[in-house]
DNA sequence: TAAGTGTGTGAGTGCACACTTACAAACAAA
DNA sequence: TTTGTTTGTAAGTGTGCACTCACACACTTA
């Protein structure tokens, strides 16, 4: 036995939570993680009940990671005051634009929420983020959403790359984003 | 002859918009929006240059159509303030969560710019945008990117079906957004 | 009427890819 | 040593789909 199935669904699951984040559901073959992860096609198909169920679980990680970025953020706050937490949470979450994975697999599975049981990840996992967020914060309804309105921001600076787009409005669109 | 090739190509990039929107570039064959379209496959090929052109052209008028609502909301600001301007247009960005199409069709293409193609098609897009945005309401940098903060966080709303979620943190996400 | 041009399609072709199956090797327990 | 279980794969299978091509019909012009 080279190695526990336990340790196998874990790296595999980090290879798709890459290769889906940057190709998307539909444009990623499994041959592709596969190959990431170094192992066959076919024990992919037995590790995880199908593409679908590869997909989805790497989403659920995904947000799982998120929550744990965002906590690291938290507790480097300068204050113990709401928005402090909250801007904390955000720099956290900024510095993710480093990474991609995360944010790319986010707007990923978005798209491909006509697939129920995506949809339905994708409802759990902001359940998770946002419910953190409000507890952890203390923050109140409106800067919660606004604290989201401008994560999502920061999906279509780095979908579209507008860091490196020099005009006046993109400049306007990710002034004060953090870029690490 | 039935009709111009011109006609055509409108109703094949009609068919194209929603159909894009609702499954995505790679899950729609264009076999699905030549039946939309009422026409064959193979004059699909002919009036588009494959289905990466086709993806493209319906992203940019997509992007069209925003700028249209946008300019009509603003006809019917209460005031000539930015911000009044600012609110008016976005009242009628969140009315086309009506429509969906539209707001789904830019997670799509969002979704799918790791081709280069269709990421420079975004980016014009959103420079398009964006600028008319600038220059209609004549905000400053900071209200335009809140202007577009909030319209990306549509984006998840709409995604996820936020609006049909009863839960705390879903309302506090969806608070104040306009639906009709 | 003959030739030319624009509109339209049926019937392929080839390939990528999700998923299966038959099989093998490592390890454990008896 | 034998039997069983878990880890692993090579080699298919079937299907969906992007794209092509040969061909036909509509309409115009000389």
């Amino acid at each position: 036995m080279r190695s526990t199935a336990e340790a196998r669904r874990a790296t595999v699951l980090n290879a798709a939570v890459s290769a889906f984040a940057r190709t998307g559901f539909h444009a990623t073959p499994v041959t592709a993680v596969a190959a990431a992860a170094g192992i066959s096609e076919a024990y992919v198909f037995r590790l995880f009940s199908g593409k679908l169920g590869l997909f989805v679980a790497a989403a659920e990680a995904c947000f799982e990671r998120i929550v744990a970025a965002l906590e690291m953020g938290a507790e480097r706050a300068d204050g113990t005051g709401p928005q402090e937490i909250l801007d904390a949470m955000g720099d956290a979450y900024a510095e993710l634009i480093a990474d991609r994975d995360l944010l790319l697999l986010q707007v990923q599975a978005q798209a491909v929420s006509d697939v129920p049981e995506i949809a339905e990840a994708v409802r759990a996992g902001y359940r998770r983020v946002a419910t953190f967020v409000q507890n952890r914060s203390g923050a109140g309804d409106a800067q919660v959403q606004q604290f989201f309105a401008y994560g999502q921001l920061c999906h279509l600076i780095v979908t579209a790359g507008l860091e490196q787009v020099p005009e006046p409005w993109a400049r306007a669109l990710t002034a004060g984003i953090r870029h690490p």
